[in-house]
RNA sequence: GCGCCUGUAGCUCAACGGACAGAGCACCGGCCUUCUAAGCCGGGGGUUGCAGGUUCGAUUCCUGCCAGGCGCGCCA
């Protein structure tokens, strides 16, 4: 039994509360601000009015009442708080040996039983850039798609790409104006987007450019043949361009069809919507309103422009549509940022839908757009954003000399290593600097491109936490060596040390972690999680020794509490797409 | 004008409605002949934008202001 359950049971008892109460009992309970008052506290308030006595006063009478038993050692009131001391060791047991039974599944759960999420994310435009920005999108979404898997749900990642719209016609145009095939070959991508760039800044001096450009994109969606075939090689261009990022960060999709891919769907699902009685005209155009069911003043969705195209957000709905119909899924989840009301239209109208044709099942409420801050500091239309990539090679050359700094000046700590290794070491300790800054405050906050503070290797960083594993690691290197290679990993420390009770505390919150990472849609809050684990590790690495060869046993307990703490932080690294490294 | 989001230490950010609002960076002072000092320990630093309300209790929930960001039918 978990041991906020058996704790929450005792408070049960004490409380002469019937034993089905143990659940709003341990949701009440909360951790003391400080360790020296306890390991569990239990709050009075809610109590006071009902038994109407103070609150300290329950405290003091429930406290007196709690019979310690093997796991709780005793209960203390203090003020209006009951607080419980565990049995460090027993405690202690348990949580490692939670650990050892299964340590790749430990802080999974089977919440999802299999159901499908499917997780939208990345999409970026074909043609464009894929900057710094996309890089939110792209890691929360790859970091919410292994959190649900780790939840027992099954994922579908799909990458909506913007491979249809008006920019292929300034792409296009500036093929046709500026195009030259040998300098495609050579930058692929890069040129793409210069070619984009350099139309898009035309247009901006002559509206005219604008018009050829939107008329370009009309004899694509025609399917003029010489377009198409244009449009096809840039797509696959781009693409490959996007992938070499994607396998660079270990990040794969089961889908990489874009808007154009539903295109054949958007007439019939518009005449879905018209003769739903959904849809009607205004201004020339079809639109949906949805001011009723969002219940606020809201422009409606617009189906079709006044000329006769469609848009993108009838490609929406054609597309979540055929979504649903392929995956049935029991979160349909959109990372997108700034799209709140176009979201909202399209789920409202979508509900529209399923209300006038009787849906069976009402999956448009089970929609929902997973939004982020906004990243300053950079403008994509014009060309001056900072590209991923390029951030990522830096991240990589200065992990490489800090190494090189650190190295030079302590080099017995350090181990000699390959050039492959070394290479693969300043990879992913840039990646951790980057992925890392981007879950480390709430999604919803915008946060600012600064070179300086991306690329910071120290205090609460990605680093920070691999490095803590590698020293971990760098431990049972030790172990081995001096012939302690073979321990308990249930070996328990006789009487824990603060330090060490501390770690053993941190552990037993990950599972708890993940759960709420999970239902907040908040990958921010497994990076919280990770980095008050590496602080309880540090703490406790630099007071006590692990191999003692005068102590074996306290060296075999020891290291099973490293054991843990490395499954554990390593579990959760790979969550946030962070590579656990043995060595730095 | 309407909508969404955000205001917390000099800077970047935390804090299930709970005890004294915490970290990192920067600054100051300590700790490497022993498992990686990308670390640890300590110090200074705050009217949580403002004013009300709900509550035993509000950084957290509600209302109104103030400030900032983003969006608001023929771009996607």
């Amino acid at each position: 039994m978990p041991i906020t359950s058996h704790v929450a049971q005792a408070l049960c008892a004490a409380l002469e509360y019937a034993p089905e109460r143990a659940g709003e009992v341990a949701q009440a309970l909360t951790a003391p601000p400080s360790p020296a008052l306890g390991d569990f506290a239990f709050p009075c308030f809610a109590l006071a009015k009902q038994l109407r006595m103070a609150p300290p006063k329950i405290a003091a009478e429930c406290a007196a009442r709690v019979r310690p038993d093997a796991l709780i050692a005793r209960a203390v009131a203090a003020g209006p708080y009951v607080n419980i001391f565990l049995e460090r060791a027993e405690a202690t047991r348990r949580v490692l040996g939670a650990i050892a039974a299964d340590p790749l599944r430990w802080g999974s759960r089977n919440e999802g039983g299999g159901q499908v999420v499917v997780l939208d994310f990345s999409a970026p435009n074909i043609a464009k850039p894929f900057h710094f920005g996309h890089l939110r999108s792209t890691n929360i979404g790859a970091d919410l798609a292994r959190i649900f898997s780790f939840m027992g749900y099954r994922v579908v990642r799909k990458n909506y790409l913007g491979d249809w719209g008006t920019q292929f016609g300034f792409v296009i145009y500036a093929w046709q104006k500026w195009g030259d095939t040998a300098e495609l070959q050579a930058r692929a991508i890069d040129y793409l987007v210069e070619l984009y760039v350099r139309a898009y800044r035309e247009s901006e001096a002559d509206p005219a450019v604008r018009e050829q450009a939107r008329h370009l994109f009309l004899r694509l969606e025609q399917g003029d043949p010489q377009i198409a075939a244009l449009w096809q090689q840039f797509r696959e261009l781009s693409l490959a361009g996007f992938m070499q990022t994607y396998e660079r960060l270990g990040i794969a999709f089961d889908s990489y069809e874009g808007e154009a891919a539903v295109n054949h769907l958007v007439d019939t699902v518009i005449g879905r919507f018209v003769k739903a009685g959904v849809a009607e005209e205004s201004q020339g155009a079809l639109v949906v309103q949805v001011s009723a069911v969002l219940g606020r003043e809201i422009a409606p969705l617009m189906l079709r422009k006044s000329d006769g195209a469609s848009t993108y957000a009838a490609r929406d709905c054609a597309e979540a549509i055929d979504r649903w119909e392929r995956y049935g899924f029991s979160a349909n989840i959109y990372v997108v940022s700034r799209q709140e009301d176009h979201f909202a239209q399209l789920f409202a109208a979508l509900t529209r839908l399923a209300a006038a044709e009787q849906w069976d099942s009402h999956w448009p409420a089970t929609c929902e757009n997973v939004s982020f801050g906004y990243v300053r500091g950079m403008s994509t239309r014009k060309g001056e954003a900072v590209w991923l990539e390029d951030v990522l090679d830096e991240a990589r050359d200065r992990a490489r000399r800090v190494r090189e700094e650190k190295s030079a000046a302590n080099p017995r700590a350090f181990p000699v290593l390959s050039e492959a290794e070394l290479a693969y070491v300043s990879e992913s300790v840039g990646q951790a600097a980057l992925l890392y800054f981007d879950v480390s405050s709430r999604r919803l906050s915008d946060v600012s491109f600064d070179w300086d503070t991306v690329l910071q290797f120290e205090g609460n960083t990605g680093p920070y936490l691999q490095y803590s594993h590698a020293r971990m690691c760098g431990i049972f290197r030790r172990a081995a060596a001096e012939g302690l290679g073979d321990f308990d990993v249930r070996a328990v420390v006789a009487c824990l040390a603060d330090e060490e009770w501390a770690l053993v505390l941190a552990l037993r919150a990950f599972p708890a972690a993940v759960a709420a990472a999970c239902a907040g849609r908040e990958p921010h809050e497994v990076a919280r999680y990770l980095y008050e684990l590496a602080s309880a590790f540090n703490a406790f690495y630099n007071k006590h020794t692990v191999i003692d060869r005068a102590d074996p046993a306290t060296s075999h307990a020891r290291l099973a509490l490293v054991r843990a703490a490395q499954v554990t932080l390593g579990n959760g690294l790979k969550l946030l797409g962070i590579r656990p490294l043995e060595t730095m």
